[in-house]
DNA sequence: TATACTTTTGACCATTCGGTTAATCCTAAT
DNA sequence: ATTAGGATTAACCGAATGGTCAAAAGTATA
């Protein structure tokens, strides 16, 4: 039946998402995406042929999944300012909801980086720059930023949002030695985040008024 | 001979280093390690008894390097201003040197976090935050930083320095279709990052003067 | 009910991999 | 020259792993 197919598919994928995302390509096993969807392990094989095509399919739902998220930084109608803080609120609560994530999505493009680019591929880049750009050429002017450095602030801002969770395992460890929780740490860092880069954008306006 | 010997465990040492780095401890094969560095497999656990063994004096080894490199920041004797400049300039240097060091300490921490608690646990990292923030009391007290937000901080200069090269395979995607270059773009960002954390900071002080 | 087709399974296979062993080689001291 | 001990090797082992296959179970149609 068509409908149960589309159940054991559904449950294949999703343990297999499970396993790959906990344990990685290399430290994966069938049998045990079996196992964790209640099959036998001929089973896996008769829907997705090899662990290779399996992966791979995972590896690109996640990856389209991340990438999605930085889309309303693009379109959203706000202020520059607005859409930092919005960035940095929805960034991070999704991060806080799949905190294995980043860590997984870092590994397996350095092990392999052709499938990343693959999906790239269909991606304008210089394109987004302009676009935004000219979105908030205004604001930019004032605080003189030009189009090159865009780059250099998107990067930052993505660096300041996913590396904690990346670095999870080491930034707990000294959280912890401190009294801290990673979840309220991360809960903070909402807000200080957007601070910090609202802040560091509008200092280029004016330095020169508070040289101290 | 102790000489030889030396010798030989060193070569296989940097082999080791090698194919762990590049690999990872799952995807690395003894027999890949032993072929590196020019010996048979037994040798390997003639030295190192169990590939375990081996990965963790890696590990160690690797995981100590890169801690080391913070600690000037702790030391020097230099204005915040002169110290956030230094860390960039030398430790996107490191990193430049050694570009696949911070994916595979990330992922291999995420891995098995309990590997890096055991490093973690010799350092006092109240007491860090402690020194830093007696250091440079007087120009923290102008930025109007208090204590709290220190580690706040830090992770963030982290994280501006060290996600670029665990999100290498992906930003050498988008730098590509720009036509950027990797290394020029990190060249620029030894700057572009200390000024951006340093506008950050200022501006908390003064910010009710410069209100758009 | 008989038939044709898809889904699911247990058993099996070839290969890979970490690790072992017993023999050989090398070197330094007697 | 002999010997003792560590260094090195080829051959081997058992377990794990990705993948296959033929048979069984399930399902829809006539």
């Amino acid at each position: 039946m068509s409908e149960n197919e589309k159940l054991t598919e559904e449950k294949i994928f999703e343990a297999a998402t499970d396993v790959f995302v906990e344990k990685g390509l290399d430290g994966a096993r069938m049998q045990d995406i079996a196992d964790h969807a209640g099959i036998n392990k001929a089973l896996l094989h008769y829907y997705f042929r090899t662990k290779d095509k399996l992966f791979n399919a995972v590896f690109e739902m996640i990856a389209k999944k991340i990438f999605k998220k930085f889309a309303p930084v693009f379109d959203e109608t706000l202020t520059l300012e607005e859409k930092i803080r919005f960035f940095f609120k929805e960034h991070i609560s999704f991060l806080q909801a799949n905190p294995r994530l980043p860590g997984f999505l870092l590994n397996e493009v350095n092990r392999n980086p052709a499938r990343i680019k693959k999906l790239l591929n269909n991606i304008d880049f210089n394109n987004i720059w302009l676009q935004l750009y000219k979105q908030h050429k205004n604001e930019l002017r004032k605080y003189n930023i030009s189009q090159e450095t865009l780059p250099q602030i998107m990067i930052s801002m993505a660096a300041m949002s996913v590396f904690p969770f990346a670095a999870r395992g080491i930034l707990e460890g000294v959280l912890d030695k401190m009294g801290l929780d990673f979840n309220e740490y991360m809960e903070e860092r909402k807000t200080f985040a957007a601070d910090f880069v609202i802040n560091a954008l509008k200092k280029q306006q004016k330095s020169f008024f508070i040289n101290d």
